[in-house]
RNA sequence: GCGAGAGUGGCGGAAUUGGUAGACGCGCUAGAUUUAGGAUCUAGUGUCCGUAAGGACGUGGGGGUUCGAGUCCCCCCUUUCGCACCA
């Protein structure tokens, strides 16, 4: 069991100090679930025994007419009465059976058992009736709850069921209709509270509890402690040894690390007693490895193992000097890669919203509490990209079916016309629906990369990917669609060498001065693929160089003053064909090495520009307009373009607005 | 139920964040080249009217703000994801 409640605090607080997704963010302060309020205690009638409620609204505690345990409640059988002990022992038998996630899906109507036993709430001593119901959660606060049904949902859905008195200690709002209200309001019926909104009445009742003795503020948190063992073969075996008395002790440093033990049988062994905890696999390892003789006593190693998480907690520590034989990361690097603020950026799906990133920042945060680590979070910035969609095709019993194999009624492959109209789908000869989603395993959707890179390449894979659309977003796989970007990378093979062949040894370059307007070209092809690398903006970077290109097509040789430069932003898109293309210009060393090209401003600004021309806010015209004219001269000109003319004439002109370097809109009437 | 996101051509998507909607790609149409297929090159491709020039409409639906709205505000619809009795 790993304390990870323990820094539930930090966990939630800390996420201030991290450049993450808000949605991200708020999937883990929920999951942390932190919440304030006090511990109450409530003396039951005839017993030294009391129950203690956790709530996060003491201010209704005059509105608290019953109480409810968890069924598994270590006071139940203390307060239930002989009159009820066999229905209380009945529900709380139903209640064992189910998990807590059976009695979530089954949440729409309330159950429960009175227990035959009272307790008294302590601000106005009035007895009240102890109940059990599934509705209430051992594993959350204390496992018991004053119920307020006045100012809460499920109570007054309870009290509803049950009969119970239900008395409002918030006003609601005149025109208020609805049962329970949950809003703000006056306190009322609350005797020294009356008239105190929520806040206050809140921070009175608590000073009024702390005062006469029962209890005080308190924080609760939905995390909970994880536990860091599973009865498997394949996992990290943990380093602990078990001596015949019961004591434990590490594993000493240097017997580190402990390897699983080679076994031909992984299979978990079963007790014929059927009380008995099943052995987990490693109980068949051999016994040279199970036991282990120190100081005179003879030890069993520890036979559950690590869970995957095991690994994906630390990974990018260990990513920083993976051949380390003496530390897990040499502090000096560790403190050079993960900087001030960890790592620099974590691109990663949202399904790790709030396992793996939650539990990776506590091993983390473990870590830098005792000094391993230099930053408190390890992923500075997290970057979600989007799941890769396909359709896939579900059989008449509802089982999903290979896509693969799948046909539309004309026998063609449903990956060539899945997104036309008026198609049926079949496999095998039977008829399957078409549905939409993730792909993967589960919907039999997948597309082997393996195969894609036989067929295109893996420049083409690569770039078809980030070609689909934003990296965040969510986007079909379309087979289809691969060809545009593998015809842009085999022109780009053309381009350079004039031939389709792989062996094609030419290179088409020149060393002749580059017409003015291809360099020009080039570098706001420059400016906008840097720009849109620096956003992780892929897509529209590739179809930046898709335009340039076709630029060099009709040109028998390119110059190289563009080539190169050219060759270098094509290289961390389809880093393959650049390297290639970059040995064949000349150059021995790798163009890793090579300084990022850089626009040069001055050739940006062009000597006229386009400026659109609206008259009542519709487009009339295009014009084009000397770069450094004046605003007077441009609407002149404007006014003057012959179908702006015709809009605008024998009307009065209200207003004429110019958008320097885009727009111009006549208003007139 | 609660929370977060998304709706733009036949399809995937662009749009310097309030300033020319549809870049780029797929698909489709026509032409060139080719013995043919394929590949390549050129041109076209939101809808409607028009020979054309041009015009009307158009970013899920309805209202609004503005000279101007895919972008901002209000209401609604559809859809994807996450959580789900958390006291």
């Amino acid at each position: 069991m790993l304390r990870i409640t323990a820094y539930g605090d930090r966990l939630e607080r800390d996420l201030d100090l991290v450049d993450w997704p808000e949605p991200v963010k708020l999937m883990q302060r929920n999951w942390v679930g932190r919440s304030e309020g006090a511990h109450v205690t409530f003396p039951v009638v005839d017993s030294e025994d009391t129950i203690e409620v956790f709530t996060t609204r003491p201010d209704t505690l005059f509105g608290a007419t019953y109480m409810v345990l968890a069924p598994e409640h270590p006071l139940v059988d203390a307060i239930s009465t002989p009159a009820q002990a066999e229905a209380v022992a009945s529900y709380r038998q139903k209640a064992a059976r189910q998990s807590d996630r059976d009695r979530m899906i089954d949440s729409k109507t309330k159950t429960g058992v009175f227990t035959g036993g009272f307790a008294i709430n302590p601000v106005n001593g009035e007895r009240i009736p102890v109940w059990i119901a599934d509705y209430v959660l051992m594993g959350y606060g204390t496992g018991a709850i004053m119920a307020v049904p006045g100012q809460d949902t499920r109570d007054w859905e309870f009290a509803e069921v049950f009969d119970l008195p239900i008395v409002r200690t918030v006003q609601p709002p005149a025109d208020f209709e609805g049962k329970a209200y949950t809003g703000q309001g006056p306190a009322i019926n609350s005797g020294f509270l009356d008239g105190l909104h929520i806040e206050d009445a809140k921070t009175r009742m608590i000073d009024w509890l702390e005062e006469h003795g029962h209890r005080r503020r308190a924080i609760t948190y939905k995390l909970r402690d994880w536990l860091f063992s599973r009865q498997r073969y394949w996992g990290e075996p943990f380093p602990i040894l078990h001596g015949p008395d019961g004591t434990i002790r590490a594993v000493p440093e240097d017997q580190l690390p402990v390897e699983l033990p080679p076994m031909d049988d992984f299979r978990p062994s079963a007790s014929d007693d059927p009380d008995a905890p099943p052995t987990p696999p490693l109980g068949r390892a051999p016994e040279d490895w199970r036991f282990i003789e120190m100081d005179g006593v003879r030890y069993e190693r520890e036979l559950n193992t690590m869970p995957q998480w095991a690994g994906s907690c630390w990974y990018y520590l260990r990513f920083i000097d993976n051949t380390n034989g003496s530390d897990f990361v040499d502090p000096a690097l560790e403190k050079y890669w993960m900087g001030d603020h960890g790592v620099d950026l974590y691109v990663g799906g949202v399904e790790h919203a709030v396992l793996h990133l939650l539990y990776a920042r506590f091993w983390h945060k473990v870590l830098y509490d005792l000094g391993h680590v230099s930053t408190p979070e390890p992923f500075g910035r997290l970057f979600n990209q989007g799941y890769i969609q396909a359709f896939a095709y579900r059989d008449a019993r509802g089982i999903a079916v290979a896509a693969d194999d799948v046909v539309d009624q004309d026998g063609r492959p449903a990956a060539e016309v899945q997104d036309k109209p008026d198609r049926s789908f079949f496999y095998q000869g039977e008829p399957v629906t078409q549905e939409y989603g993730k792909m993967g395993k589960s919907l039999k959707n997948a597309v082997s990369p393996d195969e894609i890179n036989e067929r295109f390449g893996c420049d083409t894979l690569r770039l078809y990917e980030m070609y689909l659309g934003p990296l965040d977003a969510s986007k079909p796989w379309n087979t289809r669609d691969i060809v545009g970007v593998n015809r842009f990378i085999r022109r780009v093979w053309r381009v350079f060498t004039g031939s389709d062949e792989e062996a094609a040894d030419r290179i088409r370059i020149s060393d002749a001065e580059s017409p003015e307007a291809l360099t020009r070209a080039l570098h706001k092809t420059i400016a906008k693929v840097t720009d849109d690398l620096e956003g992780m903006r892929f897509n529209t970077a590739i179809a930046a160089l898709i335009e340039f290109v076709s630029l060099l097509v009709p040109l028998d040789e390119v110059p190289r003053s563009v080539a190169e430069p050219f060759v270098l932003l094509l290289s961390p898109l389809a880093p393959h064909v650049a390297e290639e293309l970059w040995s064949r210009m000349g150059h021995a060393e790798s163009l890793a090495y090579e300084a990022w090209p850089e626009a040069d401003e001055s050739l940006l600004v062009e000597d006229t520009m386009p400026i659109a021309v609206q008259v009542n806010g519709k487009l009339r015209a295009n014009i084009q307009v000397p770069s450094d004219a004046s605003k007077d001269a441009i609407l002149d000109q404007a006014r003057a373009d012959e179908n702006v003319a015709r809009h605008i004439e024998g009307k009065t002109m209200r207003r004429e607005i110019y958008v320097p370097g885009r727009i111009v809109n006549f208003v007139a009437n």
